[in-house]
This record gives structure tokens, sequence and C-alpha cells, in this order.
DNA sequence: CTGAAAGCGCTTACAG
DNA sequence: CTGAAAGCGCTTACAG
């Protein structure tokens, strides 16, 4: 006997056979047709529930030119921002009946283009990339395919390719403006990133600390620990990490130095994931509107679906959530 | 103009008579079938990649009866040790030339259900569930469309599904034999879970508790903040929790309550995920064969799509891993 | 070494 | 209200 698995599955001509009637009308009859009378469809819906007949969603796709699915492609699992955001982009898929494929790249360049590539092969209808590590000519590729949609700062804009951004230089400012009013003067930036996010961000505090008259204050550096070590010898009284991952670092760092926080050190994030809710003391962070996020890349993909052929980059505003830490 | 989304994409016939061949013959050249002439296959691939194609996997999974994608479910993207899990499942699968499509839960059991349907019609070739949520008359009905194993015990065994696990009633014992050899003797277990993996922790504890002759230092408590306070007034020394999550848990309390770790509590989680590591104190813990499991969860699906009817349970042998906590 | 034909499981005009 | 037919983009015997 072949193991269970092998049995083939029921297809439409099977529930038709079974039903007595054409292929074309279990079609109908399944997908609620106007023009099959209501004493069929009951008949037709019965005898699939009765075979176990499910569509197949290939076929499907093949036939319409189209999967309702669209692909969602991030850096990695383990950066809780990231999946974070997948969820409002879900969330907001299902409201406009699409299902989401996710996939994500284990921060490798390749295997993040080798997923794009796949969810278009796949037949993904369109991409949202949260990820600023897929390298552009992979996205320009794909954006030849199917509509892209990058989300939250990922990149430089691409022609040709939407996007949905939190402005970050807006959201810097909001900490540095809260810790001086505060009090803050020696206000340290710490940030080992390369990447648009963290570059925006670090523009946002220089450019807030001249604006609060602390040009000789502006102070960045990186997260190791030599450096830390030196910030806290050097009378800093706030530090600014460029994200909440970073932020924790800073807190784990103080705290095994001896420092109470906030009270001789404040220590602010950005992206309040769940790490920041979760932190000892809590963190002050920037929240992005990240079901907004969602919701607009969803929607930016569905207007180019309908034919809009010209870019749209969307800037949200970011919001300060003041805990503990500061 | 329409949107350059729009534009079709090419198909082999496309490919075929841009080159001047039938279509059949570009399709065996493309997969390097031996029957085609060298000058003949490089000819067509240089048009192919000219005219930018791409098969289409929808098309050829209909024609083929097979995807080559497996599927993995979890019950949350927030949980590290089902993503690790996830990550290895990658690894084996890639090693076997399949691709792996994952999809979560949100921890809850309707919409969980509702994705290994999708993954099914979508036509994955077999499943691997990590999580213990998913309901088993679902699980029942997957096997019947493909085979499904089941990976981190995260049930009772099903009839027609396949499984590898952990042995949590050993890794328990491991930890309590590594407390008591540390001369602790009032050690509490702490868990909140009503999941197998839970229970069979808890029963593991108690059971070397026994056999350590400490009947009578048997105490299991829940991670909440008051049963946690009871705990410590109560001279306890250690604390065995049944996951990473819970340890932190109980880690932040103790801390919280001034104690320090591990001199006045020490304090042993189970699963070695990335918490364990980053936790201060760095975690000791119980390491399951992660590598392992992905590993033989697509071996078990492999074997099942080759024919095998018997079930399988693999049982692996898990590991402590000794940090600072303890 | 290469091509014509059938068919995977659907959907969708088109007839009646 | 219902059925016969074509076709989505592939793969795979079957001929030659």
């Amino acid at each position: 006997m072949p193991p269970a698995s092998a049995r083939p599955r029921p297809t439409l001509v099977d529930v038709a056979s079974a039903a007595g009637v054409s292929k074309s009308l279990v079609s109908l009859a399944l997908r609620g047709d106007a023009g099959v009378s209501e004493r069929t469809r009951e008949r037709i819906l019965v005898v699939a529930e009765r075979v176990g007949y499910r569509p197949s969603l290939t076929a499907r796709t093949l036939k319409q030119g189209r999967s309702m699915m669209l692909g969602a492609v991030i850096s990695s699992l383990d950066n809780p921002y990231h999946t974070e955001i997948v969820a409002s982009v879900e969330a907001a898929a299902e409201d406009s009946g699409l299902s989401v494929l996710l996939a994500h790249g284990s921060r490798d360049r390749g295997r993040l283009a080798d997923r794009v590539q796949q969810l278009l092969d796949l037949g993904a209808d369109g991409l949202v990339v949260v990820s600023s590590w897929v390298p552009e000519e992979v996205l320009v590729a794909a954006a030849r395919r199917a509509p892209v949609v990058m989300v939250g700062r990922t990149a430089e804009p691409v022609s040709g390719i939407d996007s949905v951004n939190n402005d970050d230089e807006h959201g810097a400012a909001l900490v540095v403006e809260h810790l001086v009013a505060r009090g803050h003067r020696r206000i340290a930036h710490v940030t080992s990133s390369t990447r648009p996010a963290g570059i925006a961000r670090r523009r946002g505090y220089e450019a807030a600390m001249r604006a609060a008259g602390l040009d000789d204050e502006v102070r960045v550096v990186a997260p190791d620990p030599v450096a830390l070590g030196a910030l806290l010898d050097d009378g800093t009284s706030a530090v600014f990490a460029r994200n909440d991952v970073e932020a924790v670092d800073v807190l784990d760092h103080a705290l095994d130095a001896g420092l109470r926080v906030p009270d001789e050190l404040a220590v602010v994030g950005y992206d309040d994931t769940v790490l920041a809710r979760r932190a000892r003391p809590a963190l002050t962070t920037v929240q992005q509107q990240r079901d907004v996020m969602g919701s607009r890349a969803v929607a930016l993909l569905r207007e180019r679906l309908d034919g809009r052929a010209e870019d749209v980059h969307e800037v949200l505003e970011p919001r300060l959530v003041v805990r503990s830490s500061s």
C-alpha cells in the first residue's frame, strides 16, 4: 500500500463526476458565481466537502496570471524591528484578501537576492522589501517583474520603486530635544551603522545638537566596550543609541560599570521594539508608525498593480516614547 | 504606457522563437538534458539570458506534481527557539535541493490552521511543524495531503506523523544533577507551561530531585512576581526555569530584589537560545541539537516521500551548557 | 539531436 | 441555468 501522502488529491473533475455535473459548473459554484442556482451550489458544496476537495492554488495562479500573494523580504529573522513590520504588512494584506509569503536572508546579500528571485518565480504579485541589504541591481531587476516597495529607510530611492520610511532625522531630533529638556548637555551618539537609517539618525543627532547650541558636545562612538568605557569616563550624562539593540548594549555596559540609569546616565534607543519594553530599566525610544507602514506598503503595491507609473515615497513622523531610562 | 510591472514575462515560447527552435528543446537545454548538443544548449542559454527568461515555478509545479518546496510552520516569529530551528531546517533542505516556505501563526490556533492549509494549497511537498499549537485534527488532515513531521516535542505522537524531539526529561535531569553537584539542595522549578515540552521538563525535574534524595525540596512555581518573591524569601538557592525566556524573568526578578547571581541564587534555563548568551550573567542552559533536528526532520520527510509507511519518532540527547549564572 | 502533441488543474468566454 | 472548449507555462513520452 502506498503511503497516505501518495494518495492523489481530488480535483475539480473528481467533484464534478461525483456530483454529476461539469467541472466548469463546479468551479463557478465554488467561487459563488451568481449564475449558479442556489440548490445546485449547495449540492456541489456538499460533494466537494465530502471528497475533501481543495482548489489548487498552483493551477489557479497559472490560469489567472496572478497569485494574490505578496512576498515580504527581511534581512534576518532575529531582528524584532523587521518581524514586527512584517506582522503589520500581513495584517494589511489580509484586509485586502492577499496572503504574504515571508522570506529572509540570514543577513547575507547573495541569499537575499536568491529569495527575491524565488518569491517572484513563485508568482508573488508584489514585493515588500524590509531590508537595506538587497543589492540595488536585484531590486531594479525585480521591479521589472512585479511592483516593489521598500519599507523603513532601507536604501536611497531607486527609480521605479516606491518606499515608505520614517523620518529618522526628525526622530533623532526628538531624542536630543528630550534629553536637553531634561537638562543634559553632554549627549553622545552611539552607532555602529553604515546603513541609510543609521546615517540619517546620526545626521539628525548632529543637527539637533547644533540647533541646541551644543556643537562642542557632539560625540559619536561605536558600541564597543573600549569606546563605551571612555565615554562614561568622559562625563557623558546621556547616550542616544542608533537603535534599541545598541541601546541595550549601552545599558548593560553602564550597569556593569556600576552606573545607575537614568540617574547617572540616561539612555535612549530607537525603533520601540520588544527589546525596549523588556529592558531594565525600560528604554526610552523612538516609535515608528509600524502599523501605518505596513498598510501603506500594501496600498502602494496595489496602486502599482492598478497601473500607477510615478514613484511615490512616503515619510512618516516618528514619536518619542519616554520610559524609565531617561 | 503600462507600468513596467505589467510587462508580461517571457515564456519558453518566447525563448524558443527568439532562438529559432521548439519550446521542448529549450526546456531540455535549460534543464541540462544530456540529449542536447553542447552548441545548441549554449546558444539557447544565451538567448534565454538575453530575453530575461525565468521559468515559472507555478507551471513547473503544476506539471510535475511536486514543488520541491517544504513548508515550515512556527507558532510565532518572536520565539528565537523556533526561528533557530527553522534556520537549521532551511540549511538541511537546501542541501537536498529543496526550498522552504515559512509560515507563522502569531500564537493563534485558527491562524496556524489556516497557514497549514495555505502551505498545502500552495503545493508544499511536505510540512515541518515546529509548534505544539496546531490542532491535532488539522495535523491529521494535513498528513493525508503530504507528509508532516513535528519538531521539538510539540505534542503527543499523532499516528501517521513522524517527529523529532529532544529528551526533555533527560535535559531536566542534567540540570538538577549539575545544581546538586554545585552543592544546591533547595532547587525550585519555575514553569508556566502546560505544553508537552514543559510538562516533560517538569516531570524530569521531579524525578531527578527524587533520585537525588531531595523529595522534600521539590517546589514548582509560576514565573509571576508574587510566586518568585515567595520563592526567594524561602531560602531557595537555585532555580531551574522551563525555558530561557522564563529564566531571564527569574534573573531580572532576582537582580531587582538585590540578589547576586549566581552567588546568592543560581539560575538555569533551557533551549540555549540567543537570550541565554545575551543574558547578564550569561545563562547556564540546556542545548538541544538544533542542527541535527533540522536535518533529521528533512530526512524523515524525504523518506516519507519515497514511500515509507511506518511512523518514526526520533529522540535526541540534550547537552548542558554551563555559563555564569550557576 | 530535435519537434509535435498531450496534459497538469484550474478559469473563462462562448454557446445553448 | 449548464456544458464543451480553449489556454495559462511548463515537462515528457513519443516519433523521426
